[in-house]
DNA sequence: CTTGACCTTCCCATCATGGGAAGCCTTATC
DNA sequence: GATAAGGCTTCCCATGATGGGAAGGTCAAG
């Protein structure tokens, strides 16, 4: 099997696949005497692993862990959960965060016309006009400065 | 003021604030004799305008819109009540990822012990082990090719 | 033997942000 | 006035996961 053969049974690009294989996600692969990648079935179990675990939004660092403990006979299932268990807290904060944002926007949305007169609540909190009459609080979005490392899939 | 008091003031940090003059959010500032950043209350403003924006999740290209109706005195509040939309929108979509994600996962980690043995429902899950025997449905995770484009915050 | 579809490597772009180096400027202290 | 500390300048690099594309080699079918 070359790379596009590999790629179509997997669903991981080609190009993802030669990265995989350049940050040592995966070993490297065979090749043939003219320099293609050479795959094999057990290449396309791994790489769909990969798929699966990135459509759940695990990290290629926590993929990297995760296929390590797969292919440990002995692991604890304690250690998977764990990884599991922290990537649904990143997850929950992730998406109250943005829920915040939505909630936000929606007050302003919904207080703004919409039509061709120039006033807008909605420049006005950004300009920070708040000429404090509003009554719910469409103000404070996110937690000010929660800084928000990992970014989503 | 110079760059470190109009981030103080602004909560937008001093490699920020060059960095958005670079991509022209905003307008070069004035300089000193001897070459430093010369800022008004008025840019000091209009960082905040950012910031908040940024807060909101609005990427710097939506800002760049923003900033252009709030400084035209004549906009259509539709306008920008349209590009607030937009952006609920795609918050919307986002959130049901990783939701879809959160849920997933969640199913996946009860079903896991989480001790000492191997055994692991949840690298059964990557690896494809679908022995069909599951009741909540916890394979199906996010829209298996939904390109998402735009990211956080 | 040519053509088209594949493969290879290498470089660049994304998006918003931070880190850090090398060097100049300013302010306060001795 | 000298010196030290800290702020400013520019420039380069890194992040994380992915795609785009160029230049050139290879394979298989016609």
């Amino acid at each position: 099997m070359n790379i596009g053969q590999a790629s179509g049974a997997s669903g991981v690009s080609a190009k993802m696949i030669r990265y995989y294989e350049s940050i040592g996600l995966m070993p490297a692969a065979g090749r043939t005497q003219s320099g293609y990648r050479v795959y094999s079935e057990r290449d396309v179990h791994l790489l769909r692993f990969v798929r699966r675990s990135r459509d759940l939004g695990f990290a290629l660092e926590d993929i990297r862990l995760l296929l390590g403990l797969w292919q440990d006979g002995a692991r604890p299932s304690a250690a998977v959960k764990d990884i599991a268990l922290k990537h649904i807290d990143d997850l929950t904060r992730k998406i109250a965060e943005l829920q915040a944002m939505k909630r936000s926007l929606q007050h302003l949305a919904e207080a703004c016309h919409g039509d061709a007169r120039p006033d807008c609540p909605i420049l006005d909190d950004l300009s920070g006009l708040d000429a404090g009459h509003e009554k719910g609080g469409a103000t404070e979005a996110a937690p000010p400065h929660t800084a928000d490392t990992s970014c989503c899939r």
